[in-house]
RNA sequence: UGCUCGAUAGUAUAAUGGCAGUACAACAGAUUUUGAUUCUGUUAGUCUAGGUUCGAAUCCUGGUCGGGCAGCCA
C-alpha cells in the first residue's frame, strides 16, 4: 500500500529522534479492545500506527486489548482483523494483552516486593469514596500499610480464587493527595470469576488498562506508544509503572480523537442504538463503522485519503461529514457509469402524442427510450407552487425531455387523497435537437418508457441524528433522524442487467449507489444510496 | 473551584522567529442534453492584553473561551 502520510507532530517527533539516533528498531502498535466493531475513529490511529510503520519501514503490531473478559470475544476479534485487511493494511504480528498475563502477574507480585503495592479490602463504594474528586483529595485506605509479606499472601489467595469479587483488589501505593486522580492509589488487579474468550477459566484476577497496557507496550519495545487525548492523564502513571518496574521504557503520546458532524463515534453509544433496535447493527450503513461504510458503499480509498487529510493534531474538533463524503464522490465519480433511472415515478401524458405513436431515441452509446403517449418523470421535478428558482416542470413552463422533445405542462390530475396522479404536456414538433434546447435556453430531466424498464428497489440514507453534534447531553438518543432510511421501489433502465452486486453505479441527476442485492425469483434489483449528487435544495 | 491539553477564514488543516497558504463549504463565471463532473475567479482567518525581538500565528506572562479527567471500563 502506498500512502503520502501527511506531516504531523507525531512524525516529526519521530524523525528528531532519528536523527539524533536515538532509535534502535522502530516498532509500532494499534492496540483495539475487542469489544466492538472498527469505526472511522480507529482509521485515524490505525492511519498513525500502520502509516508511522509503513512511513519508516518499521513493524506494526495488531494487539488485541483483552484485558477485560466481559467485554472481549472472538467474533470482535474477527471483524477488526477484516476491517484492517479491507482498508488495505497488513499488521506483522498479532499479539493479545492476555499473553502477557504470567508476565504482568510477576510485574505486580515485583510492586509488592517493592513496598509499591497493596490488598486493599475495602468495597467498591469506599474506595470510589476515598478517592476523592477533582477538588478534594483522596484519604488514605486502612489497608494500605500492610506488610510486605501479608499482600504477598493475599495476593496469591486473590489469584487462587480464595476470595469473591469486589471483595478485594490490588491497588498501586502512591499518593492519595496527588491533584491527578489516576495517581491516587490505583486498582491494578480486580477479581473477577470470569471466562475468558482465549484463556478460558486460568485467571479469576485480571490487571486493569493502567496496569496492562503500558507494560505490553515495554514488553513489545513500543516507542511511541499513541493514543487518544482522554489517556492524557494516565501518561504520568504510565511512566511511573515503568520506572518503578524498570522495564523498557515506552513513551506514550496523545493526539484528538475523531468527531464528525451528525455522527457519533463512541462504541458505547453505538451499541447502545444497536440495543434500543435504532439501527440494526454494527455494520449499519448509517453509522461510521468500517463496516457500515463498506456497507454504504465506500472505497478504503476513500475513507483512507479522508483521514490523511483532516491529519494528527491535540485539538479537538468536528470535521463536516461534507469532506469525507467528497472524498467518497471524488474517488467513484470516474468509476461510476450513469443509468437511468426514476426513483420516485409519476405519470406523465403527452396529449397531443397518438397513442399509437412510439419513437425509438437513442441514449449515450447503444441505448435506447421509447417515447410513447405515456411516459414516467420523476415527482422532484414537477412543482405545484415553484419557487422562485425552480426551473422544472410547472404549470405553464417548458422543459426539455432528455434526448427528445420539449414539453410544456398543461394540468394535472390528483388523486383523492390530494396527491399527484398524473401531468399533462403538449409536446412541441422539431423541438427534438440541441439547437433548439440552447435557443430557448431550455433544462433537461430525464424520463422513462414504462414497458423496457425494471423495478428496482431503493435504499436511501440519510444523517441517523438531526444535530449537528449528537454527542452532547446523550442528544444521540434524542435527536435521531426518524427518516434515516427511506426505502422505494422506483424503475430503472434494462442496462442494470449488465451489472453485478457490488457494482457501483451513477443514477442520473441523483446519485451514486451501490448494487446490494439481486433477487433470483424476480429479478429485482435492491440499490442502496452512497451519496446524493451536489445539488441546491429549491 | 483541582489537574491537564488546546485555541489560525463558516468547517478543517499548513506555515517549526522571516510573503498567513491549502482543502471543504459559500458565491460568481466558463464548459456541459446530469442544478453532477471539470475549469477559472471571488469572499473570508491568527481568541485577548501586555512583553521579548530588526521582525511573533510561532517564544514569555496575565486573561478569556473550549476539551479531557472523579469505573474493580478501555
Amino acid at each position: 500500500m502506498n500512502i503520502n502520510l501527511k506531516k504531523n507532530f507525531l512524525s516529526e517527533i519521530i524523525e528528531n529522534k532519528i536523527k539524533k539516533n536515538d532509535l534502535k528498531k522502530l516498532l509500532f502498535r494499534f492496540p483495539p479492545e475487542p469489544n466492538g466493531y472498527l469505526h472511522i475513529g480507529h482509521v485515524k490511529s490505525i492511519l498513525i500506527n500502520f502509516g508511522l510503520a509503513l512511513k519508516y519501514q518499521a513493524k506494526c503490531y495488531l494487539r488485541f486489548d483483552d484485558t477485560n473478559p466481559d467485554n472481549s470475544t472472538d467474533h470482535y476479534i474477527e471483524s477488526i482483523k477484516k476491517d484492517i485487511q479491507w482498508l488495505g493494511f497488513k499488521w506483522d504480528y498479532i499479539t493479545y494483552t492476555s499473553d502477557y498475563f504470567d508476565i504482568l502477574y510477576d510485574f505486580a507480585h515485583k510492586l509488592i516486593m517493592k513496598n509499591l503495592a497493596y490488598v486493599d479490602d475495602n468495597s467498591p463504594y469506599l474506595i470510589n469514596k476515598m478517592r476523592g474528586t477533582p477538588e478534594i483529595t483522596g484519604t488514605e485506605s486502612l489497608y494500605r500499610n500492610r506488610s510486605i509479606e501479608e499482600n504477598l499472601s493475599l495476593f496469591k489467595k486473590m489469584k487462587n480464587g480464595h476470595f469473591s469479587e469486589e471483595s478485594r483488589v490490588l491497588r498501586a501505593k502512591i499518593d492519595m493527595k496527588n491533584p491527578n486522580i489516576h495517581m491516587r492509589d490505583p486498582i491494578i488487579y480486580r477479581i473477577k470469576y470470569r471466562k475468558h474468550n482465549r484463556l478460558g477459566n486460568k485467571w479469576c484476577i485480571y490487571p486493569s488498562y493502567d496496569f496492562s497496557h503500558g507494560q505490553c507496550d515495554s514488553i513489545e519495545k513500543i516507542d511511541f506508544s499513541i493514543c487518544t487525548s482522554e489517556f492524557k492523564d494516565h501518561n504520568i502513571l504510565y511512566n511511573w509503572f515503568i520506572k518503578k518496574l524498570n522495564i523498557y521504557p515506552s513513551q506514550q503520546y496523545e493526539f484528538a480523537r475523531l468527531n464528525i458532524s451528525y455522527n457519533i463515534l463512541s462504541k458505547r453509544k453505538i451499541a447502545k442504538l444497536i440495543q434500543l433496535k435504532k439501527i440494526r447493527y454494527w455494520n449499519d450503513p448509517r453509522i461510521l463503522t468500517i463496516s457500515g461504510l463498506r456497507n454504504k458503499g465506500f472505497t478504503p480509498k476513500s475513507i483512507i485519503d479522508f483521514v490523511n487529510h483532516i491529519g494528527v493534531q491535540k485539538r479537538d474538533s468536528i470535521i463536516d461529514y461534507n469532506l469525507l463524503n467528497h472524498f467518497l464522490c471524488k474517488d467513484i465519480h470516474k468509476n461510476t457509469d450513469i443509468i437511468i433511472a426514476i426513483v420516485n415515478p409519476v405519470k406523465l401524458v403527452l396529449i397531443n402524442f397518438s397513442s399509437t405513436r412510439t419513437e425509438k431515441i437513442s441514449f449515450y452509446k447503444n441505448r435506447y427510450m421509447y417515447l410513447k403517449k405515456i411516459i414516467y418523470i420523476d415527482k422532484k421535478d414537477f412543482s405545484e407552487n415553484p419557487s422562485k428558482e425552480y426551473n422544472k416542470l410547472y404549470i405553464g413552463n417548458i422543459v426539455k425531455l432528455q434526448n427528445s422533445y420539449a414539453i410544456q405542462c398543461n394540468s394535472i390530475i390528483k388523486n383523492q387523497n390530494g396527491s399527484l396522479k398524473e401531468i399533462h404536456c403538449t409536446f412541441i414538433e422539431k423541438s427534438n435537437s440541441i439547437e433548439y434546447k440552447n435557443q430557448y435556453k431550455l433544462n433537461v430531466i430525464h424520463w422513462m418508457d414504462i414497458d423496457k424498464s425494471y423495478t428496482c428497489k431503493i435504499h436511501m440514507y440519510d444523517n441517523l441524528f438531526t444535530h449537528y453534534n449528537p454527542n452532547i447531553d446523550n442528544l444521540y438518543l434524542k435527536a435521531l433522524n426518524k427518516n434515516s432510511l427511506i426505502t422505494t421501489y422506483s424503475i430503472i433502465e434494462h442496462k442494470i442487467t449488465e451489472y453485478k452486486i457490488g457494482d457501483r453505479i451513477q443514477i442520473i441527476r441523483n446519485g451514486y449507489f451501490i448494487i446490494k442485492d439481486i433477487s433470483k425469483k424476480d429479478n429485482i434489483y435492491t440499490l442502496s444510496k452512497i451519496s446524493g449528487l451536489k445539488t441546491k435544495n429549491y
